[in-house]
DNA sequence: ATATTATTGATTCTCATTATCAATAAGAGT
DNA sequence: ACTCTTATTGATAATGAGAATCAATAATAT
């Protein structure tokens, strides 16, 4: 059991974490903590965000295949827009249509909608009026 | 707009795809058609896959960073166990819970639950008797 | 101040999939 | 049947997100 040691690294990326407030990738994670610090290697920052996830203190699920970061546990429910791409964030409360079909013990979940977003479905209508 | 050509390769993979009833990957199905011919490269293989999806004549979706192939476009609903990864596929019937949620038209959707499933509860149970 | 060892940053590796490319083969025209 | 054109193949390299490796560096206990 070898002992934590603090450094510069460590607590920079955990203030640009905590300044984060909603959810984010390594990549944004990163991007951020680079304009502090131009040195910083990106290894260092998928290690810490693996001991925050180990230490349960950040949480984690996959989305179009790449790992997003959020400080609670809930449930993730996104709108991914099959024009542009755009991921949108909402979250349901109900779950009881849920776990009686489950033939296991639920921890968390996600729901992952793909569709046209409003935004896309407004260009659409515009330029089918030619 | 070049014109397709009929081939021995392709001819295989379509067999091997209609063989399969439900859900399988890409690798799967390379299994299988290794079988028939050794020297199919699997390039071959992604490929027409990636063909059959434009033509919409094969769905897919992501599950746990794999593409997961099907003929049908429902909606699909997965049990990931966090022990032991297997997936376990199941369907649900109602959305209202998620059509009103939504900012924008709904074309498919895909619910990914994480939890322990009875299997592993099971050997959870009988390991705790100790 | 020094020894120990956790941590770093650069780099390599993995895994699923896609892109590249020279060699092959399908199908059209003769 | 025999060319000719070009779609297709299989091997291999490239990709992207993330994990593993490793020598150099820096925290901490002594």
């Amino acid at each position: 059991m070898k002992k934590s040691r603090k450094t510069k690294q460590k607590e920079l990326i955990q203030s640009e974490i905590s300044q984060l407030t909603s959810f984010f990738t390594a990549e944004e994670l990163y991007e951020n903590i680079k304009k502090k610090d131009e040195t910083i290697g990106i290894a260092t920052v998928y290690r810490f965000l693996k001991e925050l996830r180990k230490r349960k203190e950040l949480h984690s699920y996959i989305c179009e295949r790449k790992m997003i970061y959020s400080h609670d546990e809930n449930n993730h429910c996104h709108f991914i827009c099959q024009k542009c791409d755009k991921i949108t964030h909402f979250s349901i409360d109900k779950i009881d249509f849920l776990t009686k079909k489950l033939n296991g013990d639920l921890c968390h979940f996600q729901i992952d909608v793909h569709g046209i977003c409003n935004e896309c479905l407004k260009h659409q209508k515009s330029s089918n009026t030619t």
